[in-house]
DNA sequence: GCAATTAGCACCTTTTGAGTGCGCTTTGGA
DNA sequence: TCCAAAGCGCACTCAAAAGGTGCTAATTGC
């Protein structure tokens, strides 16, 4: 179903937050207080993005999770690929080239099916767009002023 | 997992091979033999396309379908639409706003969370990818040269 | 009338997604 | 020194989605 999973939700949302903290350690329960999160699962999620590199992660009891690298560098490709895996683009997958036989570890198909473009087209636009996009315009809106949430 | 269903990747096809045939009747056999796809499942994608108005059927024993607009006007979202459905664009989902209670129904909602931008810009993308650029460069290659599958 | 085709519905199986249980490790502070 | 708070790792369950198939009409050209 074309969409964003929650995971990713969940890690854009756990950016977006690292990001208005600029640089600022930040813990899970902290980022569940300011959204209604599944505390385990955005923890889930974190560790995830740490093991991508795009988070690095502080241990202990004042620990918590910071930005790797400026909100420009971090791409919803880099989110998406680390909590989804990369798409099959390396591999042909057109049914036209599977059912002559073979190409499956070709390096280079001359084939490009419909499917392979579409799937080019939306993961350039991922690739084009930055957290910074995401965080910057119109994001800031009374976020604090929401009171916490259960300890879910 | 962000990406198109097989079902979508077969309407794509079918869509594809109408728009090769210019008007011209084709049935889910003659696709299924230029594609290896699994015959019943075309079938239903294209009573699905046929239901949102995309293709037109004609029944009877030299039926098939038909593209029922040219391909210029037929986008990737129209398809996408009809086959998995459409996208929660019109309700509000932030969880912040959930939070603080109430906006599910409100039609115009001042905070866009970044999930929802990502969701528009990719159905942006779908809108202006037509059927047309999807035909045109590079899939006219040997086609007709592979030979017919069995009757799956 | 027969064969080829679309129409409609219901069902099954597999995969994926989301969330949780449970115990471990690390670290700051009382 | 101990404890609480935080991250780490694995495995597991539950539910929903995706993909495909069975079966039976209805339509239409030959």
């Amino acid at each position: 179903m074309l969409q964003l999973t929650k995971r990713t939700e969940y890690g854009l949302l756990a950016l977006v937050h690292l990001a208005d903290r600029e640089g600022a350690v930040a813990s899970v329960r902290e980022i569940c207080e300011r959204f209604p999160l599944p505390k385990r699962t955005v923890a889930e999620v974190l560790k995830d993005l740490q093991h991508a590199g795009l988070v690095d992660s502080i241990r202990g009891s004042s620990g918590g999770y910071t930005l790797a690298r400026a909100p420009e560098q971090v791409t919803l490709g880099d989110v998406v690929r680390a909590l989804e895996g990369a798409p099959p683009l390396t591999t042909c997958e057109s049914p036209i080239v599977l059912k002559g036989g073979g190409c499956e570890v070709q390096p280079m198909c001359p084939i490009k099916s419909p499917i392979q473009r579409v799937r080019e087209r939306l993961w350039q636009m991922l690739e084009h767009t930055t957290l910074r996009s995401l965080v910057s315009k119109g994001s800031h809106v009374s976020l604090g002023a929401l009171g916490a949430v259960e300890s879910n």
